[in-house]
RNA sequence: GGGGUGGUAGUUAAGCUGGUUAUAACGCCGGCCUGUCACGCCGGAGGCCGCGGGUUCAAGUCCCGUCCACCCCGCCA
């Protein structure tokens, strides 16, 4: 078939999406794909959609032979301008489930101007198609109006954002991505350099460092929204590159970061979602995230909170209790509503989801008319089981899951348990939007297989004022001015006041076993700057992408970025990563040591 | 690195304890059809059952390995 060229007569006039019957009348041009084809022989109808939406395209062949003729080759997702009249739809064949169904356009003149070969899966919106195959046909997938729709929020969003921080004196100033390797945090991306034979560029996992830099630099006020790259293991909301809102500030305290940042949460849930944030921001230091939710970063859409029982249930009884509880471990447990009732592979299947957490076993006690009943009932003194009834509020018909172990272990698993739960007794009211500011996290934590201390967020977080003096005593208990933005239980956002002083920077650095040989090799021109007038200062980065995944609802963040990776960080449209030729790796000093497969 | 789920036509799925020619729906192709909108009616084509090996008279089905996708743990300052 012979395509048709695309003339200026051609030109698209108005969205396809966009008509409505205040056009009744008017003379347009469509540009758009054939969504469906409705062929009666005679009348041919054509759904024609482009970005804003689809209507309903008439070819009539008493009204236009030419176009008729045509149409009879069209077939899902061939690429038309439409020159026709809108016209009122005759009384009863209106579609109200279109926002265009009260019209349609009576076709005078059609031109193809490209063909499709028949798309792999359909577009339809009901349709449930592998995702393997969405993203080998990533152009495709993207035509559908659903994703379409993403993508509009999170340019929404975006747009947001920007507005936002020039309109309170924000700098947008960008960053290098060819930069350096640091130790600490995430696996680098390397990029080889070609005039520097052996040696290596990093991708930035954040600009931190060069946007503290700025603030030395006198810009005050920083913002940029700015791609950032890790290589370490993805899940449904993490990807090996990923948008970051990163931003500065001098001269300033936690306060300001928080009432500024408060301000840009109440923008863009405005601009994006018309719903208002309701400010201050509620606060929870980290320890009591920890204690009443299990996780640093705690969903308070619903309660089912933890309650601590270790004094109770270690006093005798029961000895795996003691002896946890005599090991420095808790016992703590949450109480369900109404699960009393629970049978045996119901109670199995949420042992399994606290073991995930890294509990050794799940403990039950069943509240009745009676008392409690439980297969370690046997165990406890009668005051005990009241008193444990008392403390955890159960009405008869509700049950109380109980784990013992380190403080962590069992923070991990009754967090896990308490969302499973929430999620599936539905106490979870999808419609609202819990923002939260979890502050003090820990500055240091112990690294296990290194046996030393890391930065809990990184190595330039000031600690609190007042556990200054337990750096050289008890490092593990000071606190730091370390904050994150919660949304829903998801993290969001983090950041820090940062250190301004080199002295501090240095015992920063003397704790984390960093030496200061190594400090100033990778760290030096940070330092040295740190020497020439660094203002007071910090920041935060929230995560774009996340948050453009919770105003959409979507479950992973692979479907609100455009051309995301797999689980094995490779891209099935372009079949990165790939291997390259042997003269491009000899330009680059490079030797592959993997054996050629096959 | 580890645990789990899945892989059968272009797509989504069924295929039980191994047993004739591997089913269905949608899509696709051909024909008919002037008010449909998941249009309808008639006819047709379409398969490396992810890949490799094994067990068996016989494997989509059982066993071992492997690849891919997804979820999770570790990891992610």
């Amino acid at each position: 078939m012979t395509l048709d060229a695309f003339l200026p007569e051609h030109k698209r006039t108005i969205y396809c999406g966009r008509i409505r019957p205040e056009h009744v009348g008017k003379e347009v041009v469509l540009c758009g794909w054939v969504h469906r084809r409705r062929d009666h022989g005679g009348l041919v109808f054509v759904d024609l959609r482009d970005r804003e939406g689809l209507v309903q395209v008439v070819i009539n062949p008493e009204g236009s032979a030419e176009a008729h003729a045509k149409a009879d080759a069209l077939r899902v997702e061939y690429v038309l301008s439409v020159r026709g009249t809108v016209r009122r739809r005759p009384p009863g064949t209106e579609n109200p489930s279109l926002p265009t169904g009260d019209v349609e356009v009576a076709a005078a003149t059609l031109a193809i101007l490209n063909e499709s070969r028949p798309i792999p899966f359909s577009l339809d919106e009901d349709s449930d198609v592998a995702e393997n195959v969405r993203l080998k046909y990533r152009y495709l997938d993207l035509r559908r109006p659903s994703i379409q729709a993403m993508f509009v929020r999170r340019a929404r969003l975006a747009r947001a954002v920007r507005e936002y921080f020039f309109e309170n004196g924000f700098l947008e100033v960008e960053t290098p991505v060819l930069t350096k390797s640091t130790p600490e945090g995430a696996r680098d991306y390397l990029v080889p350099s070609r005039v520097n034979p052996g040696m290596f560029y990093a991708l930035p996992q954040s600009p931190q460092l060069f946007k503290q830099i700025l603030m030395m630099a006198g810009y005050d006020r920083y913002a940029q929204i700015v791609k950032c790259f890790r290589d370490e293991d993805l899940r449904a909301d993490r990807q090996p590159e990923f948008t970051q809102i990163d931003v500065e500030m001098s001269f300033i305290d936690r306060d300001d970061i928080f009432t500024m940042m408060e301000g840009l949460m109440a923008r863009v849930f405005r601009e994006v979602l018309d719903v208002t944030v309701a400010r201050p921001i509620p606060r929870m230091g980290y320890r009591e995230a920890m204690d009443r939710f299990g996780v640093d970063k705690p969903d308070t859409r619903f309660a089912l909170e933890i309650a601590d029982y270790t004094g109770l249930l270690s006093a005798a009884g029961f000895r795996v209790f003691s002896e946890i509880a005599a090991k420095g471990g808790v016992i703590r447990g949450i109480t369900v509503p109404g699960l009393a009732e629970s049978s045996r592979s119901e109670l199995a299947a949420l042992e399994e989801v606290a073991k995930i957490g890294g509990a050794a076993g799940l403990a039950w006690f069943k509240a009745t008319d009676k008392g409690l009943a439980s297969p370690l009932a046997k165990f406890f003194k009668e005051e005990q089981l009241a008193a444990l009834r008392e403390k955890s509020g159960a009405k008869a018909g509700d049950l109380i899951l109980v784990v013992a172990d380190t403080f962590d272990v069992a923070c991990a698993s009754l967090g896990r348990l308490r969302l499973h739960l929430g999620e599936k007794l539905g106490m979870i009211d999808k419609s609202l939007y819990h923002l939260l500011w979890v502050t003090d996290f820990p500055l240091l934590e112990w690294d296990k297989e290194e046996k030393r201390w890391s930065a809990m967020h990184h190595p330039f977080t000031a600690p609190l004022d007042e556990d200054l003096p337990l750096l050289a005593t008890d490092p593990g208990s000071v606190r730091a001015k370390a904050y994150d933005m919660v949304l829903n239980g998801s993290e969001i956002g983090g950041g820090s006041i940062r250190i301004h002083r080199k002295d501090v920077q240095s015992r920063m650095f003397q704790l984390l076993d960093i030496d200061p040989d190594a400090a100033r090799l990778k760290f030096g021109f940070l330092l040295e700057a740190l020497e020439f007038g660094a203002p007071p200062h910090g920041g935060i980065a929230f995560g774009l992408d996340r948050l453009a995944m919770i105003f959409s609802g979507a479950k992973s963040l692979r479907d609100v970025i455009a051309f995301p990776k797999t689980q094995k960080a490779t891209c099935l449209m372009t079949d990165a990563p790939s291997m390259v030729d042997v003269e491009q790796l000899r330009e680059l000093s490079i030797r592959v040591t993997v054996p050629e497969k096959r």
